[in-house]
DNA sequence: CGTTCATATATGTCAAATCGAATATATTCG
DNA sequence: CGAATATATTCGATTTGACATATATGAACG
């Protein structure tokens, strides 16, 4: 993980928002995320593409479902940036409710 | 600032660069940033508008010189994520130099 | 005053990232 | 097998951002 590759991600507000929540909840499946960004599915998942292939996030498949969550080998620094993101996005977003997943039950 | 306007600015190698050199000194002149960079002056000066209009950086200027530091009003989880980008890059650019500059001694 | 040095901006070009829409793959179940 | 649901990929169009080069501003000083 370099500097260039991090902020890449954190470049864009979907990629910011998917990595916010699985800072809060460890795993969250393609649907949930879907719907609580309320953002296309296809979009969401190459997003996802984006996370993954720059080894941000991890995927377990599990049946039907896919769950992500944030890559267990971050390096330190780079996870510290990443929950300091959060807290500026939590400020610029009045109270996100924080919604279960009707389809995964995360 | 929001995330967006800070994590666009954190996309550039070249403002991350002059970010990190901010952080270690409180103020450099657009030369000396020019010279320990080892870019073309006209790039970094377009990057420090980058960052200045993005309220990042403040400009002060004496005579010729023009100085910048980071901006004191930067909200406090904005400056945790410049340090711990910071941390990233040492870890990416084996010992930079810490030069001083030959036109302002900074 | 006018030249010179430090810094800033403008222009034209090119590569890369994003998007919506459509389509494809994969897994489960009847 | 074939339908249904979850996830992924491709495509064409548009936007964004970086660069090199050229030019402009403006302070200092002879």
């Amino acid at each position: 993980m370099d500097t260039q590759t991090l902020f890449d991600a954190l470049g864009d507000p979907i990629r910011r928002r998917i990595l916010a929540m699985l800072l809060s909840r460890d795993e969250c499946c393609v649907c949930h995320l879907h719907e609580a960004l309320d953002a296309p599915q296809p979009k969401v998942s190459r997003h996802l593409a984006v996370l993954r292939e720059s080894g941000l996030v991890r995927a377990r498949r599990e049946g039907v479902w896919v769950h992500y969550r944030l890559h267990p080998e971050l390096p330190a620094w780079a996870f510290r940036v990443l929950i300091h993101m959060k807290q500026g996005l939590d400020l610029e977003t009045p109270a996100e409710a924080p919604a279960g997943c009707v389809a995964c039950a995360a």
